[in-house]
DNA sequence: AGCGGCGCTTGATATTTGTCAAGTGGCAGT
DNA sequence: ACTGCCACTTGACAAATATCAAGCGCCGCT
Protein backbone atom coordinates (compact mmCIF):
# COMPACT_ATOMS: atom_id res chain seq x y z
CA UNK A 1 0.00 0.00 0.00
CA UNK A 2 1.56 3.86 -0.58
CA UNK A 3 2.27 5.75 2.08
CA UNK A 4 -0.27 8.58 1.39
CA UNK A 5 -3.22 5.48 1.64
CA UNK A 6 -1.93 4.80 4.81
CA UNK A 7 -2.02 8.06 6.07
CA UNK A 8 -5.31 8.35 5.61
CA UNK A 9 -6.54 5.06 7.90
CA UNK A 10 -4.31 6.09 10.81
CA UNK A 11 -7.08 8.22 12.26
CA UNK A 12 -9.54 5.19 12.14
CA UNK A 13 -10.09 4.61 16.52
CA UNK A 14 -9.13 1.06 15.93
CA UNK A 15 -5.52 2.30 15.03
CA UNK A 16 -5.14 5.57 16.48
CA UNK A 17 -3.15 4.51 19.60
CA UNK A 18 -1.55 1.73 18.28
CA UNK A 19 2.38 1.49 18.08
CA UNK A 20 4.19 3.15 14.88
CA UNK A 21 5.66 -0.49 14.31
CA UNK A 22 2.03 -2.08 14.22
CA UNK A 23 0.40 0.10 12.25
CA UNK A 24 3.36 -0.26 9.74
CA UNK A 25 2.88 -3.97 10.19
CA UNK A 26 -0.81 -3.94 9.06
CA UNK A 27 -0.36 -1.63 6.42
CA UNK A 28 2.36 -3.64 4.72
CA UNK A 29 0.24 -6.55 4.51
CA UNK A 30 -2.64 -4.63 3.51
CA UNK A 31 -3.53 -3.44 -0.02
CA UNK A 32 -6.15 -0.81 -1.19
CA UNK A 33 -8.63 -1.62 -3.98
CA UNK A 34 -11.01 0.70 -5.64
CA UNK A 35 -14.41 -0.75 -6.82
CA UNK A 36 -17.41 0.89 -8.96
CA UNK A 37 -20.82 0.92 -7.57
CA UNK A 38 -22.49 -1.85 -6.43
CA UNK A 39 -19.73 -4.62 -5.94
CA UNK A 40 -19.96 -7.45 -3.47
CA UNK A 41 -17.24 -7.13 -1.55
CA UNK A 42 -18.00 -9.86 0.77
CA UNK A 43 -20.56 -12.66 1.05
CA UNK A 44 -22.44 -13.61 4.02
CA UNK A 45 -20.80 -17.36 5.03
CA UNK A 46 -17.75 -17.28 3.44
CA UNK A 47 -14.27 -17.33 5.98
CA UNK A 48 -13.27 -13.92 7.21
CA UNK A 49 -9.94 -13.56 5.21
CA UNK A 50 -9.70 -9.99 5.49
CA UNK A 51 -10.55 -6.64 7.82
CA UNK A 52 -12.15 -4.36 5.50
CA UNK A 53 -11.33 -0.15 6.32
CA UNK A 54 -13.50 2.06 4.19
CA UNK A 55 -11.16 4.50 2.96
CA UNK A 56 -13.81 6.38 0.57
CA UNK A 57 -17.23 5.64 -0.52
CA UNK A 58 -19.98 3.89 1.03
CA UNK A 59 -20.05 0.28 2.10
CA UNK A 60 -24.12 -1.17 2.65
CA UNK A 61 -23.77 -4.31 5.15
CA UNK A 62 -26.93 -6.25 4.84
CA UNK A 63 -27.85 -10.01 4.87
CA UNK A 64 -30.03 -12.44 3.84
CA UNK A 65 -32.32 -15.59 4.72
CA UNK A 66 -35.05 -17.51 2.74
CA UNK A 67 -35.72 -14.87 0.16
CA UNK A 68 -35.72 -11.68 2.15
CA UNK A 69 -33.04 -9.16 2.55
CA UNK A 70 -32.31 -6.46 4.83
CA UNK A 71 -29.86 -4.18 5.31
CA UNK A 72 -28.08 -3.88 8.57
CA UNK A 73 -25.93 -1.49 8.41
CA UNK A 74 -24.25 1.55 6.37
CA UNK A 75 -20.48 1.69 6.71
CA UNK A 76 -19.13 5.23 5.81
CA UNK A 77 -15.57 6.53 5.35
CA UNK A 78 -12.90 6.03 8.64
CA UNK A 79 -15.22 2.64 9.67
CA UNK A 80 -14.08 -0.86 9.55
CA UNK A 81 -16.56 -3.73 8.99
CA UNK A 82 -16.83 -7.39 10.31
CA UNK A 83 -13.98 -7.21 12.98
CA UNK A 84 -15.92 -9.92 15.03
CA UNK A 85 -15.61 -12.25 12.38
CA UNK A 86 -12.13 -11.64 11.71
CA UNK A 87 -11.35 -12.27 15.56
CA UNK A 88 -13.25 -14.88 16.26
CA UNK A 89 -12.02 -16.58 12.62
CA UNK A 90 -15.54 -17.23 11.95
CA UNK A 91 -17.48 -17.18 8.77
CA UNK A 92 -19.18 -13.57 7.65
CA UNK A 93 -22.63 -12.99 9.75
CA UNK A 94 -22.99 -10.46 7.03
CA UNK A 95 -22.40 -9.81 3.17
CA UNK A 96 -20.93 -6.35 1.70
CA UNK A 97 -21.48 -4.30 -1.43
CA UNK A 98 -20.48 -1.04 -1.95
CA UNK A 99 -23.55 1.89 -2.74
CA UNK A 100 -20.60 4.01 -4.54
CA UNK A 101 -16.97 4.30 -5.86
CA UNK A 102 -15.30 2.99 -3.07
CA UNK A 103 -11.46 2.76 -1.75
CA UNK A 104 -11.63 -0.26 0.44
CA UNK A 105 -8.16 -1.31 2.32
CA UNK A 106 -8.37 -4.86 2.99
CA UNK A 107 -6.12 -6.43 5.87
CA UNK A 108 -5.09 -10.26 6.33
CA UNK A 109 -7.19 -11.65 9.50
CA UNK A 110 -4.51 -13.29 10.46
CA UNK A 111 -2.39 -10.45 10.35
CA UNK A 112 -4.64 -8.86 12.23
CA UNK A 113 -5.19 -11.48 15.21
CA UNK A 114 -1.42 -11.56 15.17
CA UNK A 115 -1.10 -7.70 15.90
CA UNK A 116 -3.58 -8.28 18.39
CA UNK A 117 -1.47 -10.27 20.20
CA UNK A 118 1.59 -8.24 20.08
CA UNK A 119 0.78 -4.90 20.59
CA UNK A 120 -1.55 -4.30 23.89
CA UNK A 121 -2.71 -0.48 22.83
CA UNK A 122 -4.25 -2.50 19.46
CA UNK A 123 -5.89 -5.34 21.89
CA UNK A 124 -7.60 -2.67 23.92
CA UNK A 125 -8.63 -0.72 20.96
CA UNK A 126 -9.97 -3.90 19.08
CA UNK A 127 -12.12 -4.46 22.94
CA UNK A 128 -13.46 -1.00 22.57
CA UNK A 129 -14.61 -1.18 19.01
CA UNK A 130 -16.13 -4.40 19.99
CA UNK A 131 -17.56 -3.20 22.94
CA UNK A 132 -19.33 -0.41 20.84
CA UNK A 133 -20.54 -2.72 18.01
CA UNK A 134 -22.31 -4.66 20.38
CA UNK A 135 -23.70 -1.91 22.21
CA UNK A 136 -24.81 -0.61 19.16
CA UNK A 137 -26.58 -3.81 17.74
CA UNK A 138 -28.39 -4.19 20.64
CA UNK A 139 -29.69 -0.60 20.07
CA UNK A 140 -30.84 -1.22 17.14
CA UNK A 141 -32.82 -3.99 18.54
CA UNK A 142 -34.09 -2.03 20.45
CA UNK A 143 -35.14 0.46 18.35
CA UNK A 144 -36.61 -2.03 16.19
CA UNK A 145 -38.53 -3.81 18.80
CA UNK A 146 -39.87 -0.87 21.10
CA UNK A 147 -40.66 1.81 18.29
CA UNK A 148 -43.40 1.84 14.92
CA UNK A 149 -41.46 2.48 11.80
CA UNK A 150 -42.65 6.08 12.12
CA UNK A 151 -40.89 6.84 15.18
CA UNK A 152 -37.68 5.04 13.47
CA UNK A 153 -37.66 7.55 10.92
CA UNK A 154 -37.99 10.44 12.94
CA UNK A 155 -35.53 9.58 15.36
CA UNK A 156 -33.22 8.78 12.31
CA UNK A 157 -33.63 12.31 10.87
CA UNK A 158 -33.15 13.75 14.63
CA UNK A 159 -30.05 12.19 14.49
CA UNK A 160 -28.69 12.36 11.38
CA UNK A 161 -29.79 16.49 11.90
CA UNK A 162 -27.05 16.51 14.61
CA UNK A 163 -24.20 14.52 12.81
CA UNK A 164 -24.91 16.68 9.49
CA UNK A 165 -25.22 19.89 12.34
CA UNK A 166 -28.29 22.13 11.61
CA UNK A 167 -31.86 21.51 10.86
CA UNK A 168 -31.47 20.28 7.32
CA UNK A 169 -30.60 16.40 6.16
CA UNK A 170 -29.64 15.79 3.03
CA UNK A 171 -30.07 11.68 2.36
CA UNK A 172 -26.44 10.19 2.71
CA UNK A 173 -27.71 7.10 -0.14
CA UNK A 174 -30.95 6.35 -1.60
CA UNK A 175 -34.27 5.77 0.02
CA UNK A 176 -34.86 2.19 -0.56
CA UNK A 177 -31.26 1.81 1.49
CA UNK A 178 -32.98 3.70 3.94
CA UNK A 179 -35.81 1.49 4.42
CA UNK A 180 -34.52 -1.34 4.67
CA UNK A 181 -32.13 -0.42 7.36
CA UNK A 182 -34.80 1.31 9.74
CA UNK A 183 -36.85 -2.43 9.18
CA UNK A 184 -39.33 -1.24 6.59
CA UNK A 185 -40.31 -1.60 2.91
CA UNK A 186 -39.67 1.63 0.48
CA UNK A 187 -43.33 1.98 0.54
CA UNK A 188 -43.94 2.20 4.05
CA UNK A 189 -40.56 4.41 4.17
CA UNK A 190 -42.72 7.13 1.43
CA UNK A 191 -45.72 6.47 4.06
CA UNK A 192 -43.48 7.49 7.20
CA UNK A 193 -42.42 10.35 5.18
CA UNK A 194 -45.77 11.68 4.63
CA UNK A 195 -46.55 10.68 7.96
CA UNK A 196 -44.02 13.14 9.41
CA UNK A 197 -45.01 16.04 7.29
CA UNK A 198 -47.93 16.60 9.73
CA UNK A 199 -44.83 16.28 12.91
CA UNK A 200 -42.24 19.21 11.80
CA UNK A 201 -41.04 17.83 8.65
CA UNK A 202 -40.61 18.93 5.01
CA UNK A 203 -38.98 16.12 2.25
CA UNK A 204 -38.26 17.26 -1.49
CA UNK A 205 -36.15 14.31 -2.99
CA UNK A 206 -33.25 13.82 -0.91
CA UNK A 207 -33.70 16.96 0.98
CA UNK A 208 -35.22 16.90 4.54
CA UNK A 209 -36.14 20.02 6.53
CA UNK A 210 -36.66 20.28 9.87
CA UNK A 211 -39.67 22.89 10.15
CA UNK A 212 -40.34 22.19 14.03
CA UNK A 213 -37.55 20.70 16.19
CA UNK A 214 -40.17 20.24 19.15
CA UNK A 215 -43.07 18.81 17.31
CA UNK A 216 -41.02 15.94 15.82
CA UNK A 217 -39.31 15.71 19.16
CA UNK A 218 -42.08 15.04 20.94
CA UNK A 219 -42.99 12.56 17.95
CA UNK A 220 -40.21 10.49 17.76
CA UNK A 221 -39.45 10.43 21.90
CA UNK A 222 -35.46 10.42 21.05
CA UNK A 223 -34.10 7.93 24.28
CA UNK A 224 -30.16 8.64 24.42
CA UNK A 225 -29.87 4.66 25.34
CA UNK A 226 -31.28 3.81 21.65
CA UNK A 227 -30.01 7.03 20.10
CA UNK A 228 -26.93 8.61 21.07
CA UNK A 229 -23.97 8.02 19.23
CA UNK A 230 -20.76 6.46 21.82
CA UNK B 1 -16.32 -15.07 48.49
CA UNK B 2 -16.09 -18.75 49.35
CA UNK B 3 -13.73 -20.81 47.86
CA UNK B 4 -16.53 -23.45 46.15
CA UNK B 5 -18.63 -20.21 45.06
CA UNK B 6 -15.27 -19.42 43.05
CA UNK B 7 -15.04 -22.79 41.64
CA UNK B 8 -18.68 -22.90 40.04
CA UNK B 9 -17.78 -20.25 37.94
CA UNK B 10 -14.04 -21.51 37.36
CA UNK B 11 -15.85 -22.45 34.19
CA UNK B 12 -17.39 -19.90 32.44
CA UNK B 13 -15.57 -19.08 29.10
CA UNK B 14 -14.33 -16.16 30.07
CA UNK B 15 -12.47 -17.36 32.89
CA UNK B 16 -11.76 -20.99 31.82
CA UNK B 17 -7.87 -20.38 30.52
CA UNK B 18 -7.13 -17.33 32.74
CA UNK B 19 -4.32 -17.30 35.19
CA UNK B 20 -4.82 -18.41 38.10
CA UNK B 21 -3.56 -15.39 40.19
CA UNK B 22 -6.05 -13.34 38.04
CA UNK B 23 -8.79 -15.58 38.99
CA UNK B 24 -8.20 -15.70 42.35
CA UNK B 25 -7.84 -11.38 42.42
CA UNK B 26 -11.07 -10.72 41.05
CA UNK B 27 -12.95 -13.62 43.25
CA UNK B 28 -11.05 -12.10 45.94
CA UNK B 29 -12.78 -8.65 45.41
CA UNK B 30 -16.05 -10.18 44.10
CA UNK B 31 -18.82 -11.75 46.42
CA UNK B 32 -22.05 -13.67 45.82
CA UNK B 33 -25.14 -12.54 46.15
CA UNK B 34 -28.37 -14.30 46.53
CA UNK B 35 -31.53 -13.08 45.42
CA UNK B 36 -35.50 -13.92 45.37
CA UNK B 37 -37.50 -14.07 42.21
CA UNK B 38 -38.58 -10.89 40.47
CA UNK B 39 -35.73 -8.43 42.07
CA UNK B 40 -34.25 -5.79 39.75
CA UNK B 41 -30.69 -6.35 39.63
CA UNK B 42 -29.65 -3.23 37.86
CA UNK B 43 -31.39 -0.66 36.03
CA UNK B 44 -30.14 0.79 32.49
CA UNK B 45 -28.63 4.26 32.39
CA UNK B 46 -26.84 3.12 35.46
CA UNK B 47 -23.13 3.42 35.32
CA UNK B 48 -21.79 0.01 35.15
CA UNK B 49 -20.33 -1.03 38.61
CA UNK B 50 -19.81 -4.46 38.18
CA UNK B 51 -19.55 -7.72 36.17
CA UNK B 52 -22.88 -9.96 37.22
CA UNK B 53 -22.57 -14.05 36.58
CA UNK B 54 -25.35 -16.08 36.90
CA UNK B 55 -24.02 -19.15 39.18
CA UNK B 56 -27.37 -20.38 39.32
CA UNK B 57 -30.89 -19.41 38.62
CA UNK B 58 -32.40 -17.27 36.17
CA UNK B 59 -31.89 -13.43 34.94
CA UNK B 60 -34.00 -11.44 32.44
CA UNK B 61 -32.49 -8.69 30.20
CA UNK B 62 -35.15 -6.17 29.25
CA UNK B 63 -35.00 -2.26 28.03
CA UNK B 64 -37.85 0.18 28.18
CA UNK B 65 -38.43 3.08 26.28
CA UNK B 66 -41.51 5.29 26.37
CA UNK B 67 -43.82 3.20 28.21
CA UNK B 68 -43.00 0.11 26.16
CA UNK B 69 -40.62 -2.86 27.47
CA UNK B 70 -39.40 -5.84 25.53
CA UNK B 71 -37.05 -8.93 27.05
CA UNK B 72 -33.14 -8.99 25.00
CA UNK B 73 -32.11 -11.86 26.75
CA UNK B 74 -32.83 -14.52 29.35
CA UNK B 75 -29.67 -15.32 30.79
CA UNK B 76 -29.04 -19.02 32.30
CA UNK B 77 -26.76 -20.24 34.99
CA UNK B 78 -23.11 -19.81 33.78
CA UNK B 79 -23.66 -16.72 31.96
CA UNK B 80 -22.20 -13.18 32.37
CA UNK B 81 -24.00 -9.74 31.40
CA UNK B 82 -23.30 -6.23 30.67
CA UNK B 83 -19.54 -7.09 29.99
CA UNK B 84 -19.73 -4.69 27.42
CA UNK B 85 -20.81 -1.57 29.46
CA UNK B 86 -18.05 -3.01 32.06
CA UNK B 87 -15.67 -2.44 29.81
CA UNK B 88 -15.90 0.70 27.85
CA UNK B 89 -16.92 2.42 31.67
CA UNK B 90 -20.20 3.04 30.30
CA UNK B 91 -24.04 3.28 31.67
CA UNK B 92 -25.91 0.01 30.92
CA UNK B 93 -28.38 -0.09 28.09
CA UNK B 94 -30.68 -2.88 29.93
CA UNK B 95 -31.56 -4.01 32.99
CA UNK B 96 -31.63 -6.99 34.59
CA UNK B 97 -34.40 -8.95 36.96
CA UNK B 98 -34.02 -12.07 38.34
CA UNK B 99 -36.52 -15.03 37.39
CA UNK B 100 -35.87 -16.91 39.31
CA UNK B 101 -34.15 -17.84 42.92
CA UNK B 102 -30.92 -16.45 41.69
CA UNK B 103 -27.12 -16.74 43.13
CA UNK B 104 -24.95 -13.78 41.42
CA UNK B 105 -21.37 -13.29 41.22
CA UNK B 106 -20.72 -10.02 41.42
CA UNK B 107 -17.40 -8.93 40.43
CA UNK B 108 -16.37 -4.52 40.90
CA UNK B 109 -15.97 -3.25 37.31
CA UNK B 110 -12.62 -1.54 37.76
CA UNK B 111 -10.69 -4.49 38.83
CA UNK B 112 -12.31 -6.06 35.55
CA UNK B 113 -10.77 -3.38 34.03
CA UNK B 114 -7.32 -3.70 35.45
CA UNK B 115 -7.16 -7.57 35.36
CA UNK B 116 -7.88 -7.21 31.47
CA UNK B 117 -4.45 -5.29 31.41
CA UNK B 118 -2.84 -7.78 33.25
CA UNK B 119 -3.71 -10.94 31.71
CA UNK B 120 -3.19 -11.29 28.27
CA UNK B 121 -4.87 -14.76 27.99
CA UNK B 122 -7.96 -12.98 30.14
CA UNK B 123 -7.52 -9.88 27.45
CA UNK B 124 -8.20 -12.51 24.19
CA UNK B 125 -11.37 -14.33 26.78
CA UNK B 126 -12.95 -10.88 26.87
CA UNK B 127 -12.05 -9.97 22.99
CA UNK B 128 -13.95 -13.33 22.36
CA UNK B 129 -16.60 -13.18 24.63
CA UNK B 130 -17.32 -9.71 22.98
CA UNK B 131 -16.97 -10.72 19.30
CA UNK B 132 -19.28 -13.56 20.17
CA UNK B 133 -21.99 -11.25 22.00
CA UNK B 134 -22.02 -9.08 19.09
CA UNK B 135 -22.93 -11.57 16.72
CA UNK B 136 -25.13 -12.75 19.14
CA UNK B 137 -26.91 -9.40 18.44
CA UNK B 138 -26.28 -9.25 14.87
CA UNK B 139 -28.12 -12.53 14.56
CA UNK B 140 -31.16 -11.28 16.73
CA UNK B 141 -31.45 -8.33 14.46
CA UNK B 142 -31.56 -10.76 11.30
CA UNK B 143 -33.79 -12.72 13.16
CA UNK B 144 -36.35 -9.64 13.80
CA UNK B 145 -35.88 -8.38 10.35
CA UNK B 146 -36.28 -11.38 8.45
CA UNK B 147 -39.04 -13.70 9.98
CA UNK B 148 -42.53 -13.32 10.95
CA UNK B 149 -42.92 -14.28 14.80
CA UNK B 150 -44.59 -17.40 13.81
CA UNK B 151 -41.50 -18.25 11.89
CA UNK B 152 -39.28 -17.01 14.96
CA UNK B 153 -41.46 -19.13 17.52
CA UNK B 154 -40.63 -22.47 14.95
CA UNK B 155 -36.40 -21.72 14.82
CA UNK B 156 -36.64 -20.94 18.66
CA UNK B 157 -38.32 -24.88 19.58
CA UNK B 158 -35.80 -26.38 17.14
CA UNK B 159 -33.01 -24.62 18.48
CA UNK B 160 -34.22 -25.63 22.18
CA UNK B 161 -35.10 -28.98 21.42
CA UNK B 162 -31.25 -29.15 19.71
CA UNK B 163 -30.34 -28.08 23.21
CA UNK B 164 -32.77 -29.85 25.74
CA UNK B 165 -31.36 -32.71 23.20
CA UNK B 166 -34.28 -34.79 21.92
CA UNK B 167 -37.86 -33.63 20.47
CA UNK B 168 -39.94 -32.33 23.41
CA UNK B 169 -39.23 -29.18 24.64
CA UNK B 170 -40.09 -28.01 28.54
CA UNK B 171 -40.32 -24.16 28.44
CA UNK B 172 -37.20 -23.06 30.83
CA UNK B 173 -39.50 -19.57 31.95
CA UNK B 174 -43.06 -18.46 31.31
CA UNK B 175 -44.61 -17.71 27.73
CA UNK B 176 -44.52 -14.00 28.51
CA UNK B 177 -41.17 -13.86 28.65
CA UNK B 178 -40.59 -15.72 25.54
CA UNK B 179 -43.00 -14.04 23.76
CA UNK B 180 -41.22 -10.35 24.64
CA UNK B 181 -37.71 -12.22 24.52
CA UNK B 182 -39.17 -13.50 20.62
CA UNK B 183 -40.92 -9.51 19.94
CA UNK B 184 -44.70 -10.30 19.97
CA UNK B 185 -47.08 -10.01 22.41
CA UNK B 186 -48.78 -12.91 25.01
CA UNK B 187 -51.59 -13.08 22.14
CA UNK B 188 -49.39 -13.42 19.66
CA UNK B 189 -47.31 -16.17 20.92
CA UNK B 190 -50.38 -17.99 21.66
CA UNK B 191 -51.81 -17.72 18.37
CA UNK B 192 -48.20 -18.86 16.96
CA UNK B 193 -48.64 -22.19 18.80
CA UNK B 194 -52.03 -22.29 16.97
CA UNK B 195 -50.03 -22.04 13.69
CA UNK B 196 -47.26 -24.48 14.82
CA UNK B 197 -50.08 -27.07 15.58
CA UNK B 198 -50.58 -27.50 12.08
CA UNK B 199 -46.64 -27.99 11.46
CA UNK B 200 -46.14 -31.05 13.43
CA UNK B 201 -45.92 -28.91 16.70
CA UNK B 202 -48.29 -29.95 20.23
CA UNK B 203 -48.06 -27.65 23.15
CA UNK B 204 -49.21 -28.41 26.63
CA UNK B 205 -49.09 -26.38 28.88
CA UNK B 206 -45.29 -25.98 29.22
CA UNK B 207 -44.63 -28.92 27.36
CA UNK B 208 -43.26 -28.82 24.16
CA UNK B 209 -43.53 -31.81 21.68
CA UNK B 210 -42.37 -31.79 18.12
CA UNK B 211 -44.34 -34.33 16.30
CA UNK B 212 -42.87 -34.02 12.53
CA UNK B 213 -39.53 -32.40 12.71
CA UNK B 214 -39.54 -32.32 8.99
CA UNK B 215 -42.77 -30.62 8.77
CA UNK B 216 -41.10 -28.04 11.31
CA UNK B 217 -38.28 -27.50 9.71
CA UNK B 218 -39.71 -26.82 6.15
CA UNK B 219 -41.54 -24.44 7.90
CA UNK B 220 -39.02 -22.37 10.23
CA UNK B 221 -36.89 -22.53 6.93
CA UNK B 222 -33.96 -22.53 9.98
CA UNK B 223 -30.52 -20.67 8.79
CA UNK B 224 -27.47 -21.34 10.50
CA UNK B 225 -26.45 -17.97 10.79
CA UNK B 226 -29.23 -16.84 12.61
CA UNK B 227 -30.08 -19.66 14.50
CA UNK B 228 -26.78 -21.57 15.21
CA UNK B 229 -25.04 -21.30 18.52
CA UNK B 230 -21.47 -20.69 18.16
C1' DA C 1 -60.84 -28.58 49.99
C1' DG C 2 -62.11 -24.16 48.72
C1' DC C 3 -60.78 -19.72 47.07
C1' DG C 4 -58.46 -16.13 44.61
C1' DG C 5 -55.09 -14.55 41.56
C1' DC C 6 -52.80 -14.64 37.49
C1' DG C 7 -50.98 -16.48 33.35
C1' DC C 8 -52.74 -18.10 29.37
C1' DT C 9 -56.09 -18.57 25.61
C1' DT C 10 -59.62 -17.11 22.44
C1' DG C 11 -62.59 -13.92 19.96
C1' DA C 12 -63.52 -9.44 17.96
C1' DT C 13 -61.56 -5.49 16.25
C1' DA C 14 -58.04 -1.82 15.23
C1' DT C 15 -53.56 -0.66 13.75
C1' DT C 16 -49.45 -1.43 11.43
C1' DT C 17 -47.00 -3.16 7.81
C1' DG C 18 -46.49 -5.57 3.46
C1' DT C 19 -47.87 -6.58 -1.35
C1' DC C 20 -49.36 -5.57 -5.90
C1' DA C 21 -50.13 -2.36 -9.44
C1' DA C 22 -49.96 1.86 -11.79
C1' DG C 23 -48.24 6.31 -12.53
C1' DT C 24 -44.76 10.17 -12.05
C1' DG C 25 -40.46 12.42 -12.38
C1' DG C 26 -35.65 12.92 -12.33
C1' DC C 27 -31.33 11.62 -14.20
C1' DA C 28 -28.02 9.37 -17.20
C1' DG C 29 -26.74 8.06 -21.63
C1' DT C 30 -27.10 8.55 -26.48
C1' DA D 1 -32.66 17.69 -26.38
C1' DC D 2 -34.64 13.38 -26.30
C1' DT D 3 -35.49 9.00 -24.39
C1' DG D 4 -35.59 5.22 -21.41
C1' DC D 5 -34.73 3.46 -17.11
C1' DC D 6 -35.43 3.27 -12.35
C1' DA D 7 -36.25 5.09 -7.92
C1' DC D 8 -39.94 6.88 -5.74
C1' DT D 9 -44.83 7.76 -4.77
C1' DT D 10 -49.65 6.71 -4.34
C1' DG D 11 -53.77 3.87 -4.12
C1' DA D 12 -56.17 -0.39 -3.15
C1' DC D 13 -55.98 -4.41 -0.87
C1' DA D 14 -54.06 -8.29 2.00
C1' DA D 15 -51.48 -10.05 5.78
C1' DA D 16 -49.32 -9.62 10.18
C1' DT D 17 -49.49 -7.92 14.58
C1' DA D 18 -51.43 -5.32 18.48
C1' DT D 19 -55.21 -4.13 21.45
C1' DC D 20 -59.26 -4.86 24.16
C1' DA D 21 -62.26 -7.89 26.49
C1' DA D 22 -63.83 -12.08 28.38
C1' DG D 23 -63.31 -16.62 30.06
C1' DC D 24 -60.62 -20.72 31.41
C1' DG D 25 -57.64 -23.33 34.29
C1' DC D 26 -53.71 -24.09 36.97
C1' DC D 27 -51.31 -23.14 41.25
C1' DG D 28 -50.50 -21.40 45.64
C1' DC D 29 -52.55 -19.79 49.78
C1' DT D 30 -55.45 -20.06 53.69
Amino acid sequence: MRPDDAIEIRALPLFRGIREETFAELVATGFLQRFPPGVTLIHEHDPADFLHVVADGLVEMYAASSGRETTIEVVQPLGAFILAAVLNDQVYLQSARTLEKSRIVMIPAAKVRECVETDPAFMRAVIMELARGYRRAIKDVKNLKLRTSAERLANWILREADIQGGLTVTLPFEKRVLASRLGMTPENLSRAFATLRTQGVDVTGSHIEIKDVVLLTRFAQPDPLIDHEE
